[in-house]
This record gives structure tokens, sequence and C-alpha cells, in this order.
DNA sequence: GAGCTTGATTGAAACGTTACAAAACCAGCT
DNA sequence: AGCTGGTTTTGTAACGTTTCAATCAAGCTC
């Protein structure tokens, strides 16, 4: 494969000639300018990334781990990042940690191995210290997307969890409902427990009860959701809708309805986070509170962006972006065979 | 960040040395051994991946270059690659080139100047002259996944598409249907024309005509398949089950027949290819006819290796997968009101 | 105790770039 | 002709590894 010397040998210049077209081109008289193009072209020469990286410090490369590429959330988030990575010449690193927390720490050291520029992490799981110091020790900028870890002061971008949980529910006691179900993530993410307080918020404004029994930890995983959704039918006095906060969560809530040959919106609501990309092909099109991934994932690039420009320093910040409603047919008034109840 | 110097100082040995517990720690003596072990421990050192790829001759890192990640064939695949590639020792550099060819090309040429070790290929539509160069300029082993090309004597690992075909349009036969629609990609894909194939050859060994009003191209993109359903409906006599040959059409197909009202398998039965994370959830579960992801990224990431030990030389070979039917509910017998028609 | 063998250790030369200071060139002035 | 100041161009020392031949130590054998 041709070297920049073999380049250089071939247009008749030096090799610092031949280097500068390929970084400050304006600093060299047009006519070499052709000559050396003509000769990379003859040769259909590439530079050498790794010898690249060596010289300058800096790889070119970006990193983004993310718990499960499997997840639309995340494979849709990865191709913003790339779109925008793209654009201003940077290879994006998809690392997927199959949401187990050793793989994740081995990919960060295969990252810093790679001595990416920057990272973007959505952190899976709780923050060990493990991992706290396998962040710093990258020694590069660090933006967490989708969950915040506060404390290490990275720059963040995440949604308005509370008001995600606010709108959702408010929509469903709009159209009449009493006893919502809440299939949730484990509380001890930021993200679930927010999402939990917009609901909380959205039953005290409207004057209504709060049942516990109605509230259920599915892990933010799609199994454990369909068996929450099973016992949430089995109690005493069944919700009229249900809330799951998340798109696993809601595959899960949607499969156990199926299963039992419960009609929607007729025999219960049902309203999801994150919209899915089937979710009008199904019936009844499913309703939802839809993130703003590709803004998301542009928005973290851009933050890191400007943290390697240096045009952005001091402590990180935290980027919260709205969610947007989207109704479709999957909620409706509670059903009237089932009790509507007043707490 | 401390380098293979600052080591080789600290445990008091040459670099050389180093290097070697890095790379072959069977040639160096206990007791070094665990002098520089702990000394890289204790710096946290880590190797430059630019440095070691310029001078070995390897970067070991893998091309995996698809059109949508988005789609969850794709995403699954690069789960199961990366997942192998892990246990080799290798990275996985994922592109998503977005169906464009240009952003494919643009990719490769990426992908040289990181000195790849080898790449997978999902080639997007047909094979340009300029691509194929492209190809060729790697000067790496190449595996071809899901759709081959032929002539350039890679490696491919591809479906059993004739079977598959077959097998979906048998299976419809077999509740009962007599005129099955087909919404199909472009023939001049292999893949597609495989799969019609397989169509052909199950309508003939049950001895039904072949009616060319009920086989449609929609690019193997959902939007098109939704219109393409949507004018299989409006014949004059419509079908009594579609087969839709893609994941993305599948959901098209859905789609149309949703927004119509139309009950599946009562009114209409659907069978796609791909089978998908929530064919389980929705009502109808859609059957289908599965292909196995997962072994295709390992076989392909087997062959790369192989090719790279040298341990598989000589001209490439196919790998041909079998499809797995996978029987849900979404096909049943033929709606009673609808002409069953004999040709 | 001299000569071998074997295995562990090391010095130094690459690998392909970029950065920086030095050299060369070229007008335009005195 | 000799300077000056400004561009272009160039030589060369890094950057952090691995590789390979060379050295060294230690245990054998005769």
């Amino acid at each position: 494969m041709a070297t920049i010397r073999d380049v250089a040998r071939l247009a008749d210049v030096s090799v610092a000639t031949v280097s500068n077209v390929l970084n400050s081109a304006d600093r060299v008289s047009p006519e070499l300018l052709a000559r050396v193009r003509a000769a990379m072209e003859k040769l259909s020469y590439t530079p050498h990334a790794g010898a690249r990286s060596l010289r300058k410090r800096s790889s070119g490369l970006i990193g983004l781990v993310v718990g499960d590429i499997t997840n639309p959330f995340f494979s849709d988030l990865f191709e913003a990042v790339e779109d925008a990575a793209a654009a201003s010449g940077h290879l994006v690193l998809l690392c997927n940690s199959n949401e187990r927390s050793e793989r994740e720490e081995a990919h960060l050291r295969m990252l810093r191995t790679q001595r990416i520029d920057g990272l973007i992490l959505a952190p899976t799981g709780a923050v060990s210290m493990n991992r706290a110091s396998l962040l710093a020790q990258l020694e590069v900028p660090i933006v967490l997307v989708d969950r915040a870890m506060e404390g290490l002061g990275y720059d963040a971008v995440v949604l308005d969890n509370r008001r995600a949980g606010f709108e959702a529910t408010q929509h469903l006691i709009g159209c009449g409902h009493r006893r919502i179900g809440l299939v949730n993530g484990p509380e001890v993410l930021r993200t679930a427990a927010e999402r939990l307080a917009g609901y909380r918020e959205a039953l005290l404004a409207a004057g209504l009860p709060l049942d516990p029994d109605l509230i259920r930890d599915a892990g933010f995983r799609q199994q454990p959701a369909e068996q929450a959704m099973a016992e949430l039918l089995a109690l005493p006095q069944p919700p009229s809708a249900v809330f799951a906060t998340n798109n696993l969560m809601t595959v899960g809530v949607v499969k156990a309805l199926a299963d039992r040959g419960l009609a929607c919106p007729q025999d219960i609501s049902v309203i999801g986070i994150d919209d899915l990309p089937w979710a009008e092909a199904v019936s009844p099109r499913l309703s939802a509170v839809a993130q703003p991934v590709r803004a998301m994932g542009e928005a973290a690039l851009d933050l890191l962006l400007r943290r390697l420009a240096g045009s952005l320093s001091g402590p990180g910040t935290t980027n919260v972006m709205a969610p947007r409603l989207v109704i479709r047919r999957s909620c409706g008034a509670p059903a009237s065979g089932l009790p509507a109840h007043v707490g």
C-alpha cells in the first residue's frame, strides 16, 4: 500500500509538502497541489490512520456505548450520532454492552487503547466506582445520554422524564381513566424515579388517589413487563389503563393483553414511552410519548465537539429535551364493563 | 498517558521485555512478568492502538457495513458479529450507509484509512464498478452477508432464499389459499429473484396458476409495500393471503390491512420473511420465515477469521443457511366471503 | 574448565505521519 | 547589488510500538 513517501517521490516534492496538502491545502501553491493530488490519485493513496493518530494526538474516533443496539432507541441514536459525526470527519466506534457491566467495562478499556477523542455513553444500570474510574482514565470529554449520572460533572442530554410521565398519565386521565397501572423500571434509576414522579403528579393534579398496587417494577425489560401486566390484570380491581415507561416494556404489556384476548382500547387502554417504528402498523395504533432521539444524538455530539474545540468548558451541563405526545388509537374511554373506581 | 517506556523504567526492564509480556507472555520469566504487570497496573498503562497498528501490520479492527442499522435484521447481525469478534480480540467498526451508495463508498474509504483487517459487507443495491474497485483496494478478506455479489470471488453467507420463498408460500397453500399476493423486492437483486422463484415453485408444485397481477415490487421498503398492498386489495379478485419478502415490507402490509379495518387471519392471511421482536406481541401473532441471523453473523466472522489465519484459501465459498418457518396465528383458512379462485 | 546449548533479555531499527524550524525563493525597495 | 519581508518548500525529529538479531546467563557434557 502506497505511503506518503511514494506520493512525494512521484510528485517530486518533499513528504512535508504532501502532508501539507493533506492537512492545510491552502499553504501550498496551486501547481504543486495539482501535482500532488494527481500522484495520490494515481497511487490511490490513503493515509494511515494509526500513524496519524500516533503523531497528532487525536484519532478522529468517537466512542458510543449503548446497552442494547437491538433496541430501536439506541439504533436510532447511533444513526443520528453517526450522521452528525460524518459531517465533522469523525468515525463512530459503536460498543454494545448487552446491558452487562463487565462487557461495558471491557469496552471502555478497548476504547482507551484506541485513543478515542471523545465518548458518548448511555450508561447501563447504576454507576460503579470501578466504572467511574475507567471513565476518568479515558481523559477525554464524555457526554451522557438517556441516563444522567449526577456528581461526576459530565455533560448530559436526557429526556424530561417527569414531564413524559406527567403527559402520558394526564392523557389517560383525560380519556376518563381513574385507575391507571404503571409498569415502570427500577426506582434506583433516575429515569424510572422521575417518570414515576410525573405519574404521581398527574394523579395528584386530577385529585386521584395513588394506589401502590398499581405500580410495578419490571426492570425496563419485556418479559418481566409481561408478568407485571398479568399481575395487574389479576388484581381484584384491575386498572382500566396502563402506562409502560419504555418501549421494551410496552411490547411486554401489549403481548400480555393479546395473549388474553383483551382488545385495546375497548377493554383496556395502553400508552408507552418511546415511539416504535411499527406503532402505526399494529392495531390498535399505539399512542406513546416519543423521545426526540435524533435531536438527542445530535445534541450529544454537538456538546462533545464543542468540548473538543474548547469552545465549551467548565462543569458539565445537563440538556433536558422535551417529550412529544403522539396520540393514536390505543387510549380510549374506560371499558364500561370494568369498574372505574374512585378511591 | 503512560507509555511503554514508562512501564519499562518503573519495572526496571527493557521496553522489549514489556512488549513481550504484552504479546507473548510465555517468553518472559515469571518474576519479570510479575514486575512488569505490577508496573502496568500502577501506571494504569494501556497500549496505543495506533502505534501498534503502525508497527504490526494489523489493526485489530473489522469493518461491518450495513444499509440500515435501524432494521432489526442488521442490528441483530451487528450484535452477533460483535460478540464473536470480542472473543477473538477484534473490535467491530460499524458503518451505516442509510442505503445510499455514496455514503457506503465514503465509508469504505474511511475503513481503508483505518487499515481494517477484514470486512463484512451487507451490500446495498447493485454492485457498481466503482465500489468493486474500492473493495479490491482494501486488500483484505471480505465476506458478503445477506446479498451475495457473484463474480467477485468473495466468501458469502446468505439465506436459502428460494427455500424461504417456497416454504412461506407452501404454508399458505397448505392453509387452503389459492390466490396469494407477493410483495417482493426488485428482481434485479438476487435475493428478491430467488424468493420469487421459491414462490413460483410452490405454486407450480400445487398446480396453482401464476397471476402476474399478484406480484408487486415494493423495493424492500415499508411505504411502497403499504401502497402495493393497497393495490392488491383493489384488484377485482384480491388475494386471500399475502407473502411479504422482508421485515420492512411486512410492517407496510400489516399497516395497510389495519388501516382498512381488515382482520388477520379472518379477512386475509399474512406471512413475512424475517422474524420480528414484536411478532409475538401483536395480534394476530405474525407467522414468518425466520433467518438465523445470529448464526449468519457468526458464520461470516468465522470465514473472515479463517481467511486471516490463512487456514482458508482459494476462491470464495458461499455459505447457504436454512430458513426456519415460524408458525403463529396470522395464517388461516381463506375468508369464506372472498372468492378462493381457481385460475 | 572449555565448549555447547538453551532460554531469557535487550538495543536499536523500523512503521507512516506531522510539526517545527530552517532554507529557499521572489518581489519590491533603497 | 544588496536588503527586507513575505510566502513556499523542505529536512528531520518525534510519536509508541514491535521485531529481530545480538548479548547474556546458566546449565550441560566431555
